[in-house]
DNA sequence: TTGAAAGCGCTAACAA
DNA sequence: TTGTTAGCGCTTTCAA
């Protein structure tokens, strides 16, 4: 099955050493900028290498070191919505090509979990991140791992691992404060499913924003989905319940393109009359919301960078266990615009 | 800088033959069911492999086989919507960890490409694939790559190449087929940027289409951008000039979404008055859409699945040139139902 | 300044 | 049935 020795027409070392007309130690070290060498010999050497376009094999170079410059990463988020972004910012830290992900996405199943874990283990990366769907914490990786694993976004349950995740309760400060500031004072909050963690930590800093404003909240957190059929019910609702509503935070960028939608419906103008702050920052809805949407994000690429810069920090020196908190950014369109010359 | 011989504190075969009190040779065949063994040793090689939790180095086997049973994976669709499903399918095709694939994202940057191409053959990937963004065709790897490379989505300009694509052409005839089937007499085709390939490529689906069926075109294509705005404005436009329209084919779900909303504004039901198809069935707008779009699904998934599977067959048996099709699907939802009982 | 040789972890011939 | 050895492509001592 296996035949060895199936040494592809690539150019291997011994190529270059033998055109150069010098020996493989020799080769190398002029490859590497290593050593003692005439620099006429670097020279011709390396002039070898680049005629027959020889690339170097990782491979062998890191069974030599132990080390192979790889990352696995595992997905669990099968749109890709919150994972891309996330393998984007490793791809940052992981300088460019320096180090290469395996991308593996698990579906959420632990089976194929599993087996992408040990296929990765069996490859010899150096780390692995496991970036998460959703805002909860994730029971840790089944296989026990023998390098270092960074979880993203979705934190870890264990508390013992090193975790990256968003501040999304710094968040809906964020869109409270920036409402309040733009002059807004009866904000009403629509919101995901009762009991999601998202949905808990935005109305934890909702209150907590409204109360340093001063102000009371519009009504208790309406809780639905995460959809826009959602946001257009709610909408309706909303106005009837509370006319004064002057401003709607909504726990996604989807439910508050309905919420748009429903008050344009109903007679309000937004931002003139309501104001509306989403989260997600997803342009294909923030964008295309009438009017444009201004949108917390979770700014999930940030995320993926530090994952990435602690995952090769616990490659290097060790651990570093521990929930990191990025903060999330406020991108400003025009459903929040001041209603008036109030700033 | 390299630091030989760092074996970390796995357990290598050395590990499990001592524990298992047999020669190196030996556990290796135990461990790979070869050679001729007595049944107990294997059994005793493996429960010490078990024991120590021991994973085979698949560095030290693809230094000997040449083949690292892994793939490069470049995309350059940096918000994955077209990238991902080509990577699940490919996913699928490899084996489910089998094979892996390391993902690049190269931000449509050539020099980036160029680099991650390196650095893909460095780490000896037995092949590449390409994941376009678009249906245009895109120039071939400027590295000459010694491993097969398959191009999928976007075809590479290159005929000597093998690239899987999308019928996209295909795919608008099915919509068209599917108007003129639910009793639509009058229709029309909203698309986007005029000379992009997928528009042109469309239009010739549609004009096929509405030719078999015996129809007239409802006006010339209109072409626009891909936006829900240019499409609330088609619509409006549209039923102006053609009040008798009575289905829009549009060259996306986003515009698709717009015409809906533009449609409705101007006092026309779809899809009773006006039917509606899309193209992407891209869950997020089709589904939320008012009403949910019937789409035609690009396939992507598949696209990858054949990619996957070419480039198996390629790495195992040699190259497979030319351009590799798969249709496209309808996904029929609501937005065109037949307006009677007409069927 | 250069060459020769050992060895990274493993498999597969060949020897015992 | 098991052990020994060579070697995959490269880097790095150490000797010349």
């Amino acid at each position: 099955m296996l035949v060895p020795g199936k040494t592809s027409g690539r150019a291997g070392i011994a190529d270059v050493a033998r055109l150069a007309g010098v020996s493989i130690g020799t080769a190398s070290k002029a490859l590497n900028d290593r050593g003692q060498l005439r620099e006429e010999t670097r020279a011709r050497v390396q002039a070898a290498a680049e005629q027959l376009g020889f690339i170097p094999s990782s491979v062998a170079t890191s069974l030599l070191t132990g080390r192979t410059f790889t990352v696995g990463l595992i997905m669990t988020d099968h749109h890709g919505r919150f994972s891309l972004p996330v393998l984007h910012g490793a791809e940052d830290a992981l300088g460019w090509a320096e180090t290469l992900a395996f991308v593996c996405d698990t579906r959420d199943d632990p089976i194929r979990e599993q087996h992408y874990v040990r296929s990765l283990l069996g490859r010899r990366v150096d780390g692995i991140i496991v970036a998460g769907r959703r805002a909860e914490a994730r029971p840790p990786l089944i296989t026990r791992a023998p390098v270092p694993v960074v979880y993203a976004f979705a934190r870890s349950a264990d508390e013992g691992d090193c975790s990256v995740v968003t501040d999304e309760e710094g968040g809906a400060v964020l869109a409270i404060e920036h409402l309040v500031r733009t002059g807004r004072r009866r904000i009403a909050h629509v919101t995901g499913p009762h009991g999601h963690a998202s949905a808990i930590a935005r109305v934890a800093g909702v209150s907590r924003a409204l109360r340093a404003a001063g102000l009371e909240p519009v009504g208790d957190p309406w809780y639905g989905g995460w959809s826009e059929v959602w946001g257009r019910f709610a909408a309706a609702a909303l106005t009837r319940e509370h006319p004064d509503v002057d401003a709607v935070f909504c726990g996604s960028d989807t439910i508050a393109r309905g919420v748009a939608d429903g008050l344009r419906e109903s007679g309000r103008r937004v931002p003139e009359d309501v104001a509306l702050v989403g989260v997600d920052n997803w342009a294909p809805i923030a964008e295309e919301c009438r009017p444009p949407l201004t949108s917390v994000d979770l700014n999930l690429r940030e995320v993926g960078r530090q994952a990435g810069r602690l995952l090769l920090q616990a490659i290097e020196n060790g651990h570093t266990p521990g929930v990191h908190s990025v903060d999330c950014q406020l991108v400003v369109r025009s459903s929040s615009a001041p209603a008036s010359g109030r700033t």
